[in-house]
DNA sequence: TACATATGATCAT
DNA sequence: TGATCCTATGTAA
C-alpha cells in the first residue's frame, strides 16, 4: 500500500535488478495474458516513477504503466522463487530473479499519447529533482476545498497518500481544514518543503518515519518502534508527541484524517 | 469462516 | 457524496 516514495524507490531497485535483461513475462491470473505475449522475451531498457505511476520501457514494444492503488504488491524473489498466487496478475523472470505483481489498479501497455495524456493531468512530483513549490502554489491558489483534501489530489501533488498528508500537515502546524487558497506563503513552502525531504527520507529508508527522535518515547538509537515513527496518522486519542493534548479524527473527502488540536490550530 | 480494514482512484449522481 | 473495483492481512467469532 504505496505513496510516491515507495513507487519511486521500486523504480530504483527494480531498474537495478532487471534493466539490461531479456525477460520471460506472463500472466498467471490471466488477466494480462495479452500484454504479457507482447512484452514475452523482451529486454528492459527503463523504469521511471511519476507520483504513483510506474512506467517499464522496453526495446520495440509499448510501455507497461503500472498503479498499484490500494491493494497492489510487487514481490521480487533472487531466487528460488514460489509459484505465484492465483492473483498474480504479471510475472517475470530474468537474470535478475522473478517478479510477481498482484492487485493492481493499473496494469496496460500505454503508447507514447497516452503517456503524455497521464502526464498532464498529473502535477508536481515532490521526487523529480526540481523545486516545484511554484506550481504546487499555483495549484492551491485556485481551489477552496480543504488543505487536507488538497494533497490527496494527484493534480495538486504527485504522490502524498493518506499518510503523508496528515504528518505533513502536522509537521507544519497547518490545521487539515483550512481552505487551501487561505495558507500563507510562508505555510506552502512549509508544505512543499516538507513533502520533498519526507518522500524522499521514505524512499530511502523504504518506510515512513516522520518522528524526530527527539520526540520519540523510547531512547532508541536504531529503528524506531512501529508504534513511534508517525506523529498524528492513526494516532486518535493518544497523547500528542510534541504538547500531549488528544489526537483528533475526523474525515476528510471520506478519507480519514488525524491532527493535534494544540499544534495545529484552526 | 467471516469480517473489518488498508498508504488509491474513478465514475455516476 | 456514494458506489465500485483491486487483494491481502489481521482479528473476531
Amino acid at each position: 500500500m504505496p505513496e510516491g516514495h515507495t513507487i519511486h524507490r521500486y523504480a530504483r531497485l527494480h531498474g537495478k535488478r532487471f534493466r539490461g535483461s531479456s525477460l520471460q513475462v506472463w500472466s498467471p491470473q490471466g488477466r494480462f495474458a495479452h500484454g504479457a505475449s507482447i512484452l514475452d522475451g523482451r529486454t528492459l531498457s527503463d523504469v521511471d516513477a511519476l507520483g504513483k505511476h510506474l512506467f517499464y520501457r522496453f526495446d520495440g514494444v509499448p510501455t507497461l504503466h503500472v498503479h498499484l492503488g490500494l491493494f497492489g504488491k510487487f514481490r521480487v524473489h533472487a531466487s528460488d522463487p514460489p509459484p505465484p498466487t492465483d492473483g498474480t496478475r504479471l510475472a517475470w523472470s530474468g537474470e535478475g530473479g522473478t517478479l510477481y505483481l498482484s492487485g493492481p489498479t493499473i496494469c496496460e501497455l500505454i503508447d507514447p499519447d497516452g503517456e503524455a495524456h497521464l502526464r498532464r493531468r498529473i502535477g508536481p512530483d515532490p521526487l523529480n529533482g526540481s523545486r516545484e513549490v511554484d506550481k504546487f502554489a499555483e495549484h492551491l491558489s485556485r481551489r477552496t476545498i480543504p488543505i487536507g483534501g488538497a494533497l490527496l489530489d494527484q493534480k495538486v501533488v504527485a504522490g502524498v497518500g493518506n499518510v503523508y498528508r496528515a504528518e505533513v500537515l502536522f509537521l507544519c502546524g497547518i490545521h487539515p481544514d483550512t481552505p487551501a487558497r487561505d495558507l500563507s506563503d510562508a505555510q506552502i513552502e512549509c508544505l512543499w518543503d516538507t513533502i520533498v525531504a519526507q518522500l524522499r527520507e521514505g524512499e530511502r529508508r523504504g518506510r515512513i518515519v516522520t518522528v524526530d527522535p527527539a520526540d520519540a518515547g523510547a531512547a532508541s538509537k536504531g529503528e524506531l518502534p512501529k508504534e513511534e515513527r508517525l506523529y498524528v496518522y492513526k494516532r486518535a486519542g493518544r497523547p500528542c508527541r510534541r504538547c500531549g493534548d488528544e489526537i483528533r479524527r475526523w474525515e476528510i473527502g471520506a478519507r480519514k484524517i488525524w491532527a493535534c488540536p494544540t499544534c495545529q490550530p484552526r
